[in-house]
RNA sequence: GCCCGGAUGGUGAAAUUGGUAGACACGAGGGACUUAAAAUCCCUUGGCCGCAAGGUCAUGCCGGUUCGAGUCCGGCUCCGGGCACCA
């Protein structure tokens, strides 16, 4: 036997693979469908690290394990290549951003590509290519079309470092998630996506899911779902009212003062009735300066002006009440106006005390005492209301919707999801197909146009004005207007990075379901993803608005479900052994090139499999990588010892065990598990002295997802001439895998003393027997009799004495 | 502040969901082979007591339920993540 040569088998299989095709999509295959699918990754300028190809790994094994099992199996890969991060490498680097995309997937590819994954190369998607682009194009036309994109001039988002405006999602921490400059509020012309018309339906699908929980509560967490209800509160002298959020329409009786967003429209209207107009004014004024941080910085001291000379109505008690404009109260939120009741709000107690407003209790825990402790803080939950006229006496949680009612209320529900600011003031990303014309406003452009192409520019550097560098060249800019002919000018934003990556998992779509996001190749109906595969950072990102997308789709009937990943699993970081993240800054980076040179790509998988739960951020250890090669050299090693032509009952036992684990293993995504009972039968295999070809045929299949060259060269080895990769899996024998004897744990009183081995089939009172006649167990008790025995089969005997 | 996770040897971790805590692997120590080294193989490896048989403590901390708790319940501490002046 040769000894275990990487290199050498590596490149052989990785050639031959490419030439037989066996990674092929099959569109002919009957049975079911899979369709695994990692999330595609930036084609970043630093290349790969041992990292990024975790994820992959874990979706290779798990696509492998089902084509094995005679699945269909749908397994592209592609690159999401629009937005900030490719363009910021490429003016930083002083090249064209298609140019360094180009050459970092030309990177990015040739580094996978020695990792022995079986994608099908045929189908790579790249969401820069404008037969790409043509249809996230077509999404968008179809989204203006239905009202659910608007244009808006509402201040945003503005990173003044990368010079364009921002979703909320794009911050953290009110700074900008690509660079770490502070937002600033600025006005801004925006195209913005409706996707709050689909909260309640990105909420309430979360449940059928199959994704982790954490996920599924980040979602729920942005969503912000509350119920509460809008009250009218009439300003006195006026036809005005003021219409407030609550969510605590119980506490009405209790409010003492409203207040107002500085940004409230209502202002306006109200400006004549205000006495101290100039100091409202100003108050405007320097929070409309003020940054989201400055705003809502943690225990900031709450300020704001009372608007003298106006006075709002309780519609509980007609009792009249100061109107404020305070900087606490948020214009995008609920109705930008709140009623205060500082008994009950923290916040408002908090502005309360500030203000010498008065505070009135309205909910007693201890009612019908009368004597409700007097408050040093606002008291925030549950009890009975008091000093509520006819309400008196009803529970906190009746009372909000009978109280609601009484004032001609609205029960309404509140999230904090907000639209989807959609344009950027960038040059790299896909044009938004629209035209203005002077005459006919904002037009479409026909799909027959399509795609918008993204037009060579000489400068594609942000341009900082809030026009982006595409509103420079004029013959891309000036076209006819598509409806009347007349003068008309591109609209010049482009999309957001996330747009392409809404939709590429539908790239491969049944054509007779939808004509019109038809691929490339003929495909049978390979979605919804049954398993996605990516990083938990995209959890209130791309997850949401690719599932708010997929609902708008559904919605027009281009695809027949709801929901586009009905599995999400996902991968935990590598981090450098120091616990950092890898990045070329920190100078900890571990190429997986080295580690593919050095103990070979099937070491490199297992290894990553075997490090720890798949979803846990684990340290790169180049001292552990060791125990994976040598566990691949032992597998080797057992050619050997096939000079037999049976491997004995116990080899035989333990295999079908191992066939039974590793199949669930892989299913459950628990990869470190299933490595480890492969050792484990490693390690017996060799310390038999020979071994028959059946069993160790069965071996290197379960081995193959995991080591796919080594398995694949010992198979051909064994005298195969087809891929072992498209063999069928291995079943386990039940009746083999049954234990005839197992190891009895006597406990006395719960501290194991004794432990012998016993019949699978004796029975209760048969172990309680035989557990009380053992002599280690009667020198214990030493003629005392038991209080109590506890017998179960399959384990133990707890005798208590 | 609210909502999710998590904490087990020197290290990464495992434990059939209430039944032998530490599988598997790394590292470390000792030995074999070798002129030597590498590789490989064998032994030891949670703490304490003991020559040993064995005993005893031990899964972040404090309590509880139970014949029996890493696992369930109550109360904390620390770490990671999400949300957060969201009415």
């Amino acid at each position: 036997m040769a000894s275990y040569n990487h290199k050498k088998i590596e490149k052989k299989w990785r050639e031959a693979w490419q030439k037989s095709g066996v990674y092929k999509t099959s569109d002919a295959l009957k049975g079911s469908k899979s369709y695994v699918l990692d999330m595609f990754p930036y084609p970043s300028g630093e290349g790969l690290h041992v990292g990024h190809p975790k994820g992959y790994f874990a979706s290779d094994i798990y696509s492998r394990f089902k084509r094995m099992n005679g699945y269909a199996v749908l397994r592209p890969m592609g690159w999401d290549a629009f937005g900030l991060p490719a363009e910021n490498f490429a003016i930083k680097n002083k090249i064209h951003p298609r140019v360094a995309v180009e050459k970092n997937i030309k990177r990015f590819k040739e580094q996978l590509s020695l990792l022995g994954f079986n994608y099908d190369w045929e189908r790579e998607i790249n969401t820069t290519d404008p037969e790409y682009y043509r249809w996230t194009q077509w999404i968008f036309l179809k989204l203006f079309e239905k009202g659910l994109a608007y244009e808006s001039h509402e201040p945003i988002n503005w990173c003044p470092s990368c010079k364009t405006g921002l979703a909320n999602e794009d911050l953290e921490d009110g700074k900008c998630e690509r660079c770490g400059s502070v937002v600033e509020k600025r006005p801004l012309r925006q195209w913005v996506l409706r996707i709050t018309d689909y909260a309640e339906r990105l909420l309430e699908d979360l449940d059928g899911l199959n994704w982790p929980e954490s996920i599924k509560e980040s979602q729920r967490n942005w969503i912000g779902r509350s119920e509460g209800a809008e009250i009218d509160f009439k300003i006195k002298e006026t036809d005005l009212k003021i219409k407030v959020f609550t969510t605590r329409a119980d506490t009405l009786f209790g409010a003492t003062y409203v207040a107002l967003s500085p940004e409230h429209e209502l202002l306006e209207e109200l400006k004549p009735e205000i006495k101290n107009w100039k100091e409202v004014e100003k108050y405007i004024e320097e929070s409309k300066n003020k940054t989201e941080i400055e705003r809502t910085a943690e225990n900031k001291e709450k300020t704001g002006v009372e608007l003298r000379g106006v006075k709002a109505i309780n519609p509980a008690n007609g009792e009249e009440l100061p109107v404020f404009i305070a900087d606490y109260v948020l214009a995008h939120y609920g109705t930008g106006a709140t009623m205060a009741v500082p008994a009950h709000d923290e916040r408002d107690w908090a502005f309360a005390k500030k203000f010498k407003l008065p505070v009135k209790q309205v909910i007693c825990q201890f009612y019908p005492d009368p004597k409700c402790p007097v408050l040093d803080e606002a008291y925030i939950g549950d009890g009975k209301l008091v000093g509520s006229g006819k309400f008196n006496g009803m529970e906190a949680e009746k009372a909000k919707r009978a109280v609601t009612e009484f004032v001609g209320g609205k029960i309404t529900v509140k999230y904090k999801l907000r639209d989807w600011v959609f344009s950027r003031q960038r040059y790299w990303g896909e044009p938004i197909p629209l035209i203005h014309c002077d005459n006919c406003g904002v037009v479409a452009v026909p799909e027959s146009y399509l795609p918008v192409k993204l037009p060579e520019v000489k400068s594609y550097e942000p341009t900082g004005t809030g026009e982006s560098p595409l509103a420079g060249i004029a013959e891309w800019v000036n076209v006819k207007c598509p409806k009347c002919g007349g003068e008309g000018k591109r609209e010049t934003n482009t999309m957001p990075q996330w747009a392409g990556s809404s939709w590429y998992y539908l790239r491969y779509i049944d054509p007779k379901n939808n004509k019109a996001l038809v691929d490339k190749k003929k495909e049978k109906y390979w979605s919804p993803v049954d398993v996605y595969v990516g990083g938990a950072e995209h959890a209130t990102r791309h997850l949401i608005y690719a599932r708010f997308w997929h609902k708008f789709l559904y919605d027009l009937g281009v695809v027949n479900y709801k929901e586009p990943f009905l599995r999400l699993q996902n991968v935990g970081l590598i981090t450098a052994k120091d616990g950092k993240k890898m990045s070329k800054r920190y100078g900890n980076v571990v190429n997986p090139d080295d580690i593919v040179e050095a103990y070979g790509a099937d070491t490199l998988r297992v290894y990553e499999m075997f490090m720890g739960p798949f979803d846990q951020t684990v340290a790169w250890s180049s001292e552990s990588i060791i125990g994976a090669r040598r566990f691949l050299e032992k597998a080797w090693r057992l050619q050997d010892k096939l000079i037999g032509a049976d491997s004995g009952e116990n080899t035989k036992k333990l295999l079908h065990k191992t066939i039974q684990k590793v199949s669930s293993d892989i299913d459950g995504f628990r990869f470190n598990t299933a490595i480890s009972q492969l050792m484990i039968l490693t390690n017996s295999m060799d310390e038999q002295k020979e071994l028959s070809r059946e069993v160790y045929g069965l071996f290197i299949k379960i081995l193959a997802p995991f080591a796919p060259h080594m398995s694949e060269e010992l198979w051909e080895q064994l005298g195969n001439k087809t891929s072992i990769h498209l063999e069928k899996w291995p079943e386990h024998d039940p009746k083999l895998i049954k234990e005839e004897v197992y190891e009895l744990v006597i406990q006395i009183n719960g501290k194991v003393r004794n432990k012998a081995e016993v019949a699978t089939d004796l029975s209760e009172e048969d172990l309680h027997e035989f557990a009380l006649k053992q002599s280690r167990v009667r020198e214990l008790l030493a003629g005392q009799s038991p209080k109590k025995v506890i017998v179960v089969r399959g384990r133990l005997v707890n005798i208590v004495i």
